[in-house]
DNA sequence: CCGCGAATCCGACAAAAGTAGGATTGGAAC
DNA sequence: GTTCCAATCCTACTTTTGTCGGATTCGCGG
């Protein structure tokens, strides 16, 4: 294949042992090749424009700017970037927050290798790839569970391990008002205590330890 | 160097990807080479005593039986094995854990990938590899932070989002008992309520989701 | 054997969390 | 403009949670 021909990607992850994998799956295809590899956010912003990669694979969790945070900073320079999320979180707010930001793929670390290839191939000619297990976490997420900015605010808190009334400190609010807002959360998030609300977020998504 | 000299190695990870990463830094090196691979527990410890790996490269999230068992498990036959965790987990708790099994090395996944090769060799020449912040992390950890069988039992079902009455039912004791259990835990976890216990148990390693 | 500490167990009180119901605001749709 | 819905804020009430003090059991070293 003539080599002005293979796709350029660009390999955004903080783990250092996982970008050298990754460039040797896909260096060692004739078809593809690694052209730049980011450790940070910031990084991969500065270095886009230089390399320009067809397709970026973008891992959620960077030191910094996050994935999404990543994603959306690149797309207002370059609407036309396509974006395959490899991650560990499997949560479905965590897809959600992706494919909103503009991710066209989603896939697991741990899954097979061959996903990986299909899915820069899938992207890079257009089109999305979501495998089975991402759909499905997807899926199960419920229409309503959107949590508005204050809520999600307050649920940061809680997670921090803060009482209603350190809550009510520190947002300059009453605990009452803090109640209603937990009692919203734990309807939105369908369970019955905060300690399960906790757990769910970290599980969901929402919130990262 | 003579390849019967060469050191080496199993890695035991269920992340495809990582896996190729570490087999590419190890054998691109004179002096060490990938005998073998596996992606569960159970694969590692059936692959061991035909591969009789110097040293082994041990995730401690794998499915089925996790790190710490296989590593113990593999121990009981051959009690000259050893150990290198490399893992995400970054909990005091984690780290004792992986030590008290055996281990004679611990890195993090996102530590330069150096590291992998100093660990490697210190610890094929009979040594020990615990990189500074691995050290601080086991340092910070409380000396009496060991939580009885019984209170990591209740923890547990607290991670689960039980309430005192759930747990007092689920494990046929009073609720009052449960509270005594449930004190003692803040107690040991140094916190001050439930919630905080579910954070803190999960970011020291006790618990994972 | 006997003490001693640790783990487990329990009941009664004080504090926090959660529920129910309603008032107020602000923006989007009509 | 106004209708309407969602978010935010609040008060009074019930339930859960956490604390305190104490009892019981069990293993281990003196």
């Amino acid at each position: 294949m003539n080599p002005a021909e293979k796709m350029k990607v660009m390999v955004v992850d903080d783990h250092p042992l996982l970008r050298v994998g990754i460039t040797a799956i896909v260096n060692a295809r004739s078809d593809m090749t690694v052209v730049a590899q980011a450790e940070t956010g910031e990084e991969a912003v500065n270095m886009f424009p230089r390399c320009k990669p067809d397709v970026t694979l973008m891992d959620l969790k960077l030191r910094g700017m996050n994935g999404v945070a990543t994603i959306e900073a690149i797309l207002a320079d370059h609407p036309s970037a396509r974006f395959i999320v490899v991650t560990t979180y499997e949560g479905d707010e965590d897809i959600h927050r992706a494919l909103e930001a503009g991710a066209q793929g989603y896939i697991i670390k741990g899954m097979p290798y061959q996903v990986l290839v299909q899915a820069l191939q899938r992207v890079h000619s257009g089109g999305r790839f979501l495998p089975p297990p991402v759909v499905h976490a997807l899926a199960s997420r419920m229409p309503d569970s959107d949590l508005s900015a204050r809520e999600l605010e307050v649920l940061g808190l809680l997670v921090a391990g803060q009482s209603n009334k350190d809550i009510a400190h520190s947002l300059g609010i009453t605990e009452a008002t803090v109640k209603s807002h937990v009692s919203a959360i734990l309807m939105r998030l369908n369970v019955n205590d905060r300690t399960q609300a906790v757990v769910t977020a970290i599980q969901r998504g929402l919130i990262h330890l």
